[in-house]
DNA sequence: TCTTGCGTTCTGCACTACCGAACGCTGTTG
DNA sequence: CAACAGCGTTCGGTAGTGCAGAACGCAAGA
């Protein structure tokens, strides 16, 4: 009953946001942290006074918290290495979660006949409030590997997918959209201001695919183009991502017409419609 | 300070390993525990109420376990379904655990070989503790699809993969290996017992490759062989898997050496031996 | 209309997650 | 050879927090 309210009433530790924060489980989001800050480490493991430094945690506490991960399978213990990894769990969750987005077993067919065809990496999208996720992958018969991740965000103003998806929006939604984001710049390539962006997206609407011309990463580009679901929406896109110097530059638009075709196998096959039904409708209601 | 130790101190609560549990967070181990309740459910996704039943929480401590999860993008809210269901950052951290495995890069384009080569579905599996954990997989290019997960612990005397590895141990370690398992029986066709194991592996390490054949699931077979790493050791192994009515029994040999060729290719590609120089050793050394 | 089940919010208590300190150990440095 | 610095581990004590349960609004079915 005493009118203690917290000890110390005047300090106000650093909350972010307080009013979210509470129906967070510390410890929980804590974990998830570990993990990320591993899964951004290098590939040989992170020792367990480097993850509570870069947690801001006790040694005591990061152990229990890793030691807790490593049972359930999520970490590993390198031995002789520097200490803690990723562990074979994720894969598996990985792949449950591949496997349980319908996308995924429709796609993965398609996908390897485009990568043969095209001889690059071919992936798949779905959009997460706009932002493209690439959910499935499959590489090329080309040994040279680059760097194309799966899960994760990617920027919508400066990758081939995200553009294709922008380019069945309304300019207002593109403009909301590139506002929260910022279109910040990542190559000298990068469309950074909206209007541009715009006209960049009124071509591939035209053509029906989206190019992204060393916009998001240096000597890379991507050709995408999207796919439409059951109920008409834009479901998400299709993507090859490659090697500028491997191709010459006129052969940009019997790329983009060959993902533009196999994105309407995926249409197709989600009972979606067509570019040739759904983009001049998307035009007509989206630019004058 | 009273003495008092802890409440009602004759209570013995059915703790299953409190000498193990004395470092483990509760709230995390509840978390993965939700997660994989989530990953065995439906893809539809599981309901609050559900998972609160599952998990024997709460519905309060449930969402805030489920909120805390959503916000790290580890679930996703599928707003006119049931409800959660695994995100998109799972994805993520399932391809960054693989691409963090040095095997997986080294393996996929001898894996897309195989899987042409074959029209089946190729895998790679390393061995975790004796058991046989697939980390990487190239789809054939038939659409029939079956369920092949990665990232989880397959039985090793009922799958090609884990034969392969059992037939480069001695004896005594596949008996006792097969002792902690118990060889449980899958199909019809599953080999329970040691000694016929014993001989099945005799066989195996003189093709220098292993035969599933409709021990793991009925109408399944798998071919497997194992590769070597730098030290030795052996690493891993490359199995295909397909439909037993797709393929004459008289083509199986012919498969075998197949699959015995590319696990040559990333033994190669590791630096590690062949069969023909390891095979005879291993043989020597176990065998009488 | 009444009922049943859902998801959400709130409050208070017991507990547990957290920190700090101390220990044994290894490898490096003087 | 000794002193040190860094590692991983263990152990108490405390305050903060995770947890359960009750109560609420709402939607769908009886």
């Amino acid at each position: 009953m005493g009118p203690a309210q917290s000890p110390g009433g005047a300090d106000t530790p650093p909350e972010s946001d307080p009013q979210e924060d509470r129906y967070t489980v510390r410890s929980v989001a804590r974990a998830m942290r570990l993990i990320n800050i591993i899964a951004e480490g290098s590939p040989d493991g992170l020792s367990l006074s480097d993850l509570a430094r870069s947690l801001g945690a006790s040694k005591s506490t990061t152990l229990a918290l890793a030691r807790t991960l490593t049972t359930a399978g999520v970490l590993r213990d390198s031995r002789p290495g520097p200490r803690y990894c990723l562990g074979t769990a994720l894969i598996r969750l990985g792949d449950i979660t591949r496997s349980q987005l319908p996308l995924g077993d429709i796609c993965r067919p398609v996908l390897s006949e485009l990568a043969e065809l095209t001889k690059m990496t071919s992936r798949v999208a779905i959009s997460d409030g706009g932002y493209p996720v690439f959910i499935e992958r499959v590489d090329g018969p080309g040994s040279v590997r680059f760097h194309t991740p799966l899960g994760q965000r990617e920027v919508p103003h400066a990758s081939a997918a995200g553009k294709a998806m922008l380019a069945t929006m309304t300019e207002e939604q593109v403009r909301a959209l590139c506002g929260a984001t910022g279109m910040q710049r990542r190559t000298a390539h990068t469309i950074t201001d909206v209007d541009s962006l715009l006209a960049n997206l009124a071509v591939a609407r035209a053509n029906g695919f989206a190019v992204d011309d060393e916009e998001d990463a240096e000597g890379i580009f991507c050709v995408g183009a999207v796919f439409f679901g059951h109920d008409g929406s834009c479901a998400g896109a299709v993507s090859v991502t490659g090697i500028k110097g491997d191709l010459p530059a006129w052969r940009m638009n019997e790329l983009g017409r060959t993902v533009r075709r196999y994105a309407h196998k995926v249409s197709d096959l989600l009972g979606g419609g067509r570019y040739s039904e759904r983009y001049p409708a998307a035009a007509a209601g989206a630019m004058a």
